[in-house]
DNA sequence: GATTCATTTCAAATCTTGTTGTATTGTCGA
DNA sequence: TCGACAATACAACAAGATTTGAAATGAATC
């Protein structure tokens, strides 16, 4: 992933109302919430929602499905992936010794094994 | 990491220049660099990086260290490390089937064998 | 086809962010 | 102490984000 693209996802995650929409849909993944499911969890206004809806849809990180009169939003978890991976090559490359002074994959998440990152090995 | 501790990081990387930013320090660690250098390798006039590099400060993705008449700035990677897992886990928790159908850790990144995450096996 | 309901669109008000030039603070070396 | 330099702080402006309620759109039901 390029930094070009990386800006508008982190624009994107940088609200909390559009941060709990995201984990909201990941957790509903992955048959997805419609609006109005989405407004009464989240406890805002359609309005509001929808503006939010618009602007991380925009950014790419949910997706719409049109079921009759309601819409239904998914979470974009392979672009997620993608951010992290993107994160994290970002974090390590060129600089595996300042990896936390892990040698085991940048301690990311516990638990990982050696050989994750080529830079981090 | 909490939810609410995530979103001014995300606040944080969500300007090119701070993106910019952050990269540049991660690619000098573990020296980091002093404003001006700074300043002279982004191509920004020096308050408008101070702006920046105080809103990075203060979302805590990167150290400060006086040196003389310098300023010495570094990232920090552990948090952008906790940052990682956190998105990493929030991606996954729950619904470990969503992970992109991957078994070999949400595919995050390449490479990553099995065992990484405990909702992701 | 009229009504109801889900959702978005719009306009307005408010708040926040980003940028620039200039002024200020603090440190170094002579 | 003085002048030069690094960096931030400040003021002002431009631009964009967020929120709300009311109106509009479009699809289902009767």
């Amino acid at each position: 992933m390029e930094t070009k693209r990386a800006v508008p996802l982190f624009e994107a995650l940088s609200s909390g109302i559009r941060l709990d929409l995201f984990r909201l849909l990941v957790k509903h993944a992955p048959d997805g919430l419609v609006a109005g499911d989405i407004a009464k969890l989240l406890g805002i206004p359609a309005s509001n929602l929808s503006f939010h809806l618009k602007t991380i849809l925009h950014a790419g990180l949910i997706t719409v499905d049109k079921e009759g009169k309601f819409l239904r939003y998914r979470a974009n978890i392979s672009l997620m992936i993608e951010l992290i991976s993107y994160l994290t090559s970002e974090c390590c490359t060129g600089n595996p010794e300042q990896c936390g002074g892990r040698r085991d994959g940048c301690g990311l998440p516990s638990g990982i094994s050696s050989g994750i990152l080529p830079d981090c090995t």
